[in-house]
DNA sequence: ACCAAGAATTGGAACGATCAAAGTTTGATT
DNA sequence: AATCAAACTTTGATCGTTCCAATTCTTGGT
């Protein structure tokens, strides 16, 4: 039990030489098959495990996917990532990758970090979380050939279609259009939407589901929509008292359809103290909470977007890092949600 | 913009040799300040960054640490993971140490997984976390002299001193007595207990908190906390309808801890529907839940038992792995978890 | 049988750091 | 001034793997 063996026991054992091994290893194509399964028996034999530090000096490449977790994990919707990460963590090991961690409160600091891990081969390739507006981080990327996906498309308009952001993400609009489809479906005509302050890119690309749906369906105009849109911050408490300042004035309310399960919690509070506990509500990201409480909610699927960010990362059944120039048409990938419907309700009549 | 600088590079700047930069890195006392000084002003100038591949391969460590990422980790305190997880990687990387994930479906699979990671010299210790009675990983770890420590102390009873096995808890018992005596102290005498079935390790042991509160301070017999004890499984719904019929059977109660956030939940909507909203109720783990329902939790300090884990793991202020000779006594650590609380409800009234 | 072309295999070098041991300088002591 | 110990620096070897170029083995056509 002392030593590990290494690529020149499982040689000496096999008769063959080091580079022999290394060719079963890496490119078992051009053994020959007498051979390699030589190779194969010594290994399991010795129980011979590659080494990867010595593997990642050599070939200047890490097998490593960076990502930050997010400081803002808290709040009801950090689940999101946390699944988000299982799925990565778990799509990249088949892929033979490994996913290390790594924190930074600005993201600058972030930059700072990700030239660290990259600088010292620790990492070769970053996924990134929650972009937003004018991120710096992506430019950095991009200016200093890291390769990059993120989670989350870039909120410029110029930057949507640049080939060298590999993003994906989740089409909030189609999640938001089918939760109110799915209301109007059952009869309803005053489906209310409870959203974040404007400008935010993922809450205006959720509206726009709704606004689109209710625009079709029922031929309503800007000003219809209007009349029936609502805003708070991502707080439960403030969107206790913007649905129950909402449900007083608009008695005649038959859906509402929300941003976020944290909205959807509140107005389901304000709904079921204000004697209307059985008003349909739906949520986006069927977090534990929709499940708990049992309100319908939007369902992303996180493990298809693990697997498209590795898949724009790797390509298609790859086990190693592209080269950074996917076909234009290729560099992104919007996944559709699914709605979850819950019914009854569990919370007090 | 070529290659990266090596150490051969600084050391030609400096006008030293490649060991004196090595040094500077490693054992800065050994070297003259003005030498160190010249030194690291080439570094810097030269933006050099050790590779981290090749100083593992020569030290023979890697300086990460592998985390399992649960499969359960939904769930509505599914979020206790991701705190520790993200005070880990902080504070880790403040001791030079970075986080690795993996992930298995079975603890038979976590075990291949580590000792695939370990052979391949990628981690050099584990974090492990939901322990249960009887766990084979930690016996596996201790038999191939694997460094780890584990968050949540072992449930067997011989298993809890050994000091091969480090590992840090949160003092649930003395959370509960916490809470207990909170709601004693503001008047209440009927304090009753909302816990998982027995056995449970981390059940039984939080309901042991309660039950010391009532006895010291009441007087209770066992007969006595009986009545006073239910139990359900930890779901929000069966919680619900558990802490209804508590509710209508036992009108003078006047307080109720619960083992668990979820379980809380279930209560606060029981109450709220029972007309008695303003029963105090306490949860487990200060879950995004607790904060945004608004009732009070008992919440753990997730820093301090990262910082915890890693000193077991690599000594008080240590960036290396520590032999695994800890002395017996300080091989374990309990961190006392805090109350919360919190006024008023946000459930309606 | 012979030879060329391709397939299969081999040994030496290199990746970039640290270790170990030998070498040099410095400063105090006699 | 000579000597010696302590402090610091230098050089060569090494970690385990893959790359590179060279070599040997097959195979099939003439």
């Amino acid at each position: 039990m002392g030593q590990l063996p290494t690529v020149e026991d499982v040689a000496l054992l096999a008769s063959v030489s080091r580079q022999t091994v290394s060719n079963v290893l890496n490119t078992p194509a051009i053994v020959k098959p007498a051979t390699r399964q030589r190779v194969e028996d010594a290994i399991s034999q010795l129980g011979y495990r590659q080494n990867a530090s010595a593997r990642r000096l050599r070939t200047q490449k890490s097998s490593t996917i960076g990502i930050r977790l997010d400081p803002m994990v808290n709040g009801i919707s950090g689940s999101v990532l946390d699944r988000f990460l299982h799925a990565l963590t778990e799509q990249a090991d088949a892929r033979g990758m490994r996913v290390l961690l790594f924190t930074a409160p600005t993201p600058d600091e972030e930059i700072e970090q990700i030239r660290r891990l990259r600088d010292g081969s620790d990492v070769d390739a970053f996924v990134l979380t929650a972009t937003f507006h004018g991120d710096p981080r992506t430019e950095w990327l991009i200016e200093n050939r890291v390769p990059f996906a993120t989670f989350g498309r870039p909120w410029g308009i110029d930057d949507m279609n640049d080939p060298q952001h590999l993003w994906v993400d989740v089409d909030g609009s189609a999640g938001l259009r089918a939760a109110t489809e799915h209301l109007l479906d059952g009869g309803a005509t005053r489906v209310h939407y409870l959203g974040w302050p404007s400008p935010s890119g993922t809450g205006d690309d959720r509206r726009r589901g709704w606004a689109d749906a209710m625009r079709e369906r029922l031929g309503l105009d800007e000003a219809g929509l209007a009349a029936l849109h609502h805003v708070t911050v991502e707080d439960v408490a403030s969107a206790t008292a913007v649905a129950t300042a909402l449900l007083t004035a608009e008695p005649d309310i038959d859906g509402l359809v929300c941003v976020s399960d944290s909205l959807a919690l509140g107005a389901m509070i304000a709904a079921a103290s204000a004697g209307r506990p059985d008003l349909p509500i739906i949520g986006f990201d069927n977090t534990p909470i929709a499940q708990a409480v049992g309100f319908s909610s939007i369902e992303q699927s996180l493990g298809e977007v693990a697997a498209g960010v590795l898949e724009l990362l790797m390509g298609a059944t790859g086990s190693d890092l592209i080269g950074r120039t996917p076909s234009p048409g290729e560099a992104h990938r919007l996944v559709t949600p699914q709605l979850i419907v819950r019914r009854p309700h569990n919370l007090p009549i």
